[in-house]
RNA sequence: UCCUCAGUAGCUCAGCUGGUUAGAGCAUCUGACUGUUAAUCAGAGGGUCGCUGGUUCAAGUCCAGCCUGAGGAGCCA
């Protein structure tokens, strides 16, 4: 079994005073270093190290890129050219496994810092250069998508799921260092009461049709879960500040680049707590998550960014994006988002060049909700970073928003407005949605009577008004449409390990 | 679900107003070379032109239906 350096033994100190046959068992069992260290750490040059990874290309019969993962960067491995077997240099072949141990030298040549001079290979895994279908050339993110079992293995998805790991991790170290506590939400849900769209049923049933649902596993009818936000209410009205972070389900019939039936969800919900405190929160959150890509994955971001320009150098000049990734991202760290209401948003867009030479398809007036095209026109022409819009009209929001009164933060005097906010990215659109919530128990029941919610089905949320009720908010990120902005993949499908989307489960 | 576009070799594509045996680059394989950077050079193999039906002397090419994918829209995160 191979042994963590964790403990004695493993050091990088050990390794260079153990010399050349220092090794944490034979070779064989040799726990390999990542290449990332590797080829960062300088204290390692002249030390024996042993590597392992998936070939990228076998050059000259003599010098192998290898990738193990846990970097972008290929270590180049050099083999003795009388000493090395034909027969082990023909299994040497696109995407093998190898494990190789040698003597760490500077490089002669140009490309890298550090090489790797092999005393011993053993090829852990062969690859059929005739049917493997991902070759060292460009490919399209198409064919890529239809090898998603094997995608991961090139540089673009091994950045962007190298920086999905750093967005998830540095969700929790937000929350954590915040004082939020990780409240997990079931998957498993029974209200359908939420609104939040189509639902994937859950049952253990054959068949449902003419079955009462009192005979099903949980003797009721049951769905995956569209929300943590309900549940996660009750966790904020005694832990005070919580998030939830798991999958999410939507059974919509959505085809687009930004929507999947199964996706990833962070929903913070927050005590004691108004409109404003949970946009700083919001903000507060996407900066923190910027900031940290930034820092801790470099490399990977410069390697998108140089795709993400190419890629815009192949659209027509006007769809262009203003900035470069980096720079994007740098701005979007280093500026405070716009807030506007509802109400400035629709006369922002009744004066906006479009709306009079009538080039937006649909209608802006108050009471409509904003369409992509508005809300692309608000965050890319208008303001150019994101916006965060609150105090939309009661009628089109869902109904735990709390109702605005006179002196409430978006209140308008065209019609009823609830305390919303919609958080606005450039390329994306939506990528957050969340609210204050009505924590009045009257006003409460009055909207769901309005929308057709049953009190009873939501007794136990209504139970967090009726004893102690305290002003909440919190709100929904879309992890994967995070992850989209911060990458610069255009299709959200391209930065969830396996997509699922409308007759599409494979893999 | 709606609108638009596309489907030709493993991949990316060319194939004109229908007309001999369907092409290129890359990849793969074989050989050469051996300090290379997606190495280079030479050669070889590789096709149900998405599927079904129709029009025609003749269909990769025209028509219809279906399937799959992409872009946009709606729903939303």
């Amino acid at each position: 079994m191979p042994r963590w350096p964790s403990g004695e033994g493993c050091s990088v100190a050990d390794a260079r005073s153990a010399g050349p046959s220092f090794l944490c068992g034979p070779f064989e069992h040799a726990m390999p270093k990542p290449i990332r260290e590797v080829l960062t750490n300088e204290a390692l040059t002249g030390a024996t190290v042993t590597v392992a990874g998936w070939v990228r290309t076998f050059r000259n019969d003599r010098f192998i890129a290898l990738n193990d993962g846990s970097t972008i960067h290929n270590l180049q491995l050099v083999l003795d050219p009388e000493g090395t077997p034909r027969e082990l240099v023909d299994r040497i072949t696109t995407s093998a496994a190898v494990k190789a141990t040698g003597e760490l030298v500077p490089s002669p040549a140009s490309g890298q810092r550090v090489e790797l001079q092999v005393k011993e290979l053993i090829v852990l895994g062969d690859s059929d250069g005739e049917t493997y279908p991902i070759q060292p050339k460009k490919h399209s993110l198409e064919f890529l998508r239809e090898q998603a079992h094997l995608r991961f293995r090139t540089n673009t998805f091994g950045a962007v799921f190298r920086i999905r790991h750093q967005v998830s991790f540095g969700i929790h170290e937000y929350f954590h260092d915040n004082g939020f506590f990780y409240f997990h939400s079931p998957i498993i849900t029974a209200s359908d009461a939420e609104g939040a769209g189509e639902m994937f049923r859950v049952t253990t049933l054959e068949d449902t049709k003419g079955t009462d649902p009192s005979e099903d596993f949980f003797e009721r009818v049951t769905n995956l879960t569209v929300s943590g936000q309900l549940e996660a209410e009750l966790g904020a009205t005694a832990l005070g500040r919580v998030y939830t972070f798991g999958p999410t389900f939507r059974a919509e019939n959505s085809n687009t680049a930004r929507h999947l039936a199964e996706f990833w969800m962070i929903e913070p919900e927050i005590a004691f707590a108004d409109l404003k405190d949970d946009m700083d929160l919001a903000e507060g959150l996407c900066k923190h998550l910027i900031r940290r890509v930034l820092e801790q994955s470099a490399d990977d971001l410069a390697f998108l960014d140089k795709r993400y320009a190419d890629e815009e150098k192949q659209k027509p000049e006007a769809q262009r994006s203003s900035m470069g990734l980096i720079e994007r991202l740098r701005f979007v760290a280093d500026n405070p988002f716009e807030r506007i209401t509802y109400t400035e948003a629709i006369r922002i867009l009744q004066d906006s060049k479009p709306y009079k030479k009538k080039k937006f398809q649909f209608p802006v007036e108050w009471g409509r909700d904003l369409q992509s095209e508005h809300e692309r026109y608000l965050v890319e022409k208008h303001f150019n970073k994101p916006v965060i819009v609150t105090g939309y009209p009661a009628a089109i929001k869902a109904f735990y928003m709390r109702m605005n009164g006179p002196g409430d933060l978006g209140h308008s005097d065209q019609g009823p407005t609830v305390a919303a906010m919609d958080v606005l990215f450039p390329g994306i659109g939506e990528i957050i949605g969340g609210s204050q919530r009505e924590e009045r128990l009257e006003q409460l029941k009055e909207r769901m009577a309005a929308m057709d919610i049953p009190e009873k089905e939501l007794w136990w949320y209504l139970d967090t008004r009726k004893f102690g009720t305290v002003p909440h908010a919190g709100f929904g990120l879309g992890l994967e449409r995070f992850v989209q902005f911060v990458t610069g993949m255009g299709n959200i499908r391209d930065v969830i390990p396996f997509p699922r989307t409308p007759g599409s489960a494979e893999f």
